[in-house]
DNA sequence: TTACTTTTTGAACGTGCGTTCAGATAATTG
DNA sequence: CAATTATCTGAACGCACGTTCAAAAAGTAA
């Protein structure tokens, strides 16, 4: 069922988010117009209209998709020490950001751009993510191996420095990805401890 | 000298950036338009032009501005310890950053929205801040008293820890920025020590 | 007050925007 | 094949954009 006739939808619909994706990241959500994205498509401006309510729904859908992913990818086992998760939520933050650097970048850039109600509902997700981090920390104070005066704020300082290294790292470069999760991991363990 | 006839440029100049500053980071650069900059100061789009060549030398004039006075405000002295350095480095930003957030904003927002030869001009003035806190790094490793690994990575990681302050502090909240700089300060202490 | 300069207005320019929609096209079904 | 449905085109809508410029206004100097 449901692949009904005449139907390219389940093509193009993911190509115009893959375009819109790609377009806004590069030049900014203002800056990116429905034509230039069914350009990249290659298709009619008009037809993006099949795939999307209006712009702003696009930029939405695009970031609460970006959220969603990150909440269903992130693991923590309460069972294993704090440093253990500690560690493990560093070298995941680091893995899961470089993998996909445009949708991180317009989930930090663009946020000025949804309307109210759309910004709540990004901003609540964003929270249940630093909140995972958080209880970590928390735990880790609790049983002594921690030292962190205010979870909340070791918490935001962490993340980032985390997402900072999107901004730098560039695969190829002097160091590995590994080498420089390996760093961060150190510098976050003794910054906590 | 100078004031000559009709003057009120020495008036409506600053107004003019002062509107620009805060409707962009407002909005972002490319959301704002020129007439709406010119409401913000109570006056026509046209006389803008007054001012500013263009509205990209506008965006490029605040920005180079604000870097020019990050580096002319930041102090180090050599003859002092590297731990009381690297204090007074995060001292510094973090109050330096507190008390401008909408140049803070656009500073590290708008990036995009320079030509090319624009943003290497301020590219090159953000890597000399850099160099600032990497220097004491460097020389702290140096005498014994830091333990790091590659003291560019963390310049970049602590740059980036303490800029995020600026994206969730509000004073009058729970802590003061007094305290919030005292945590800041043990976390860097830490992560390099 | 007159002569002069600086500053501002207000209209205009060509261009591109998000979105809509009737009609054309292409894919599927039977 | 014909009938049906999903998809796309192409033109149009009203509006806002950055920038220019002649003419008007406002400020200063003598």
């Amino acid at each position: 069922m449901a692949r009904t006739a005449g139907s390219h939808s389940d093509i193009t619909g993911p190509r115009v988010r893959d375009a819109a994706l790609r377009l806004f990241a590069q030049g900014g959500y203002a800056a990116v117009s429905m034509r230039a994205i069914a350009a990249e498509v290659g298709v009619q401006a008009g037809a993006l209209y099949n795939y999307t309510p209006d712009k702003q729904s696009l930029l939405f859908d695009l970031m609460e998709g970006h959220m969603t992913e990150l909440l269903e990818a992130v693991r923590d086992d309460p069972a294993l020490p704090p440093e253990a998760r500690l560690e493990a939520f560093v070298a995941f933050h680091i893995r899961f950001h470089h993998a996909r650097p445009d949708a991180v970048f317009i989930a930090y850039m663009e946020l000025r751009n949804l309307t109210d109600e759309n910004f709540a509902r990004v901003e609540a997700l964003r929270r249940r993510y630093e909140d995972g981090l958080e209880r970590i920390l928390r735990e880790g104070v609790a049983a002594g191996v921690f030292r962190v005066e205010d979870t909340k704020i070791a918490t935001l300082a962490i993340i980032a420095m985390l997402t900072g290294v999107n901004t730098w790292f560039r695969a190829g470069g002097r160091l590995s990805l590994e080498e420089v999760t390996a760093q961060y991991r150190d510098m976050v363990r003794r910054a906590v401890t």
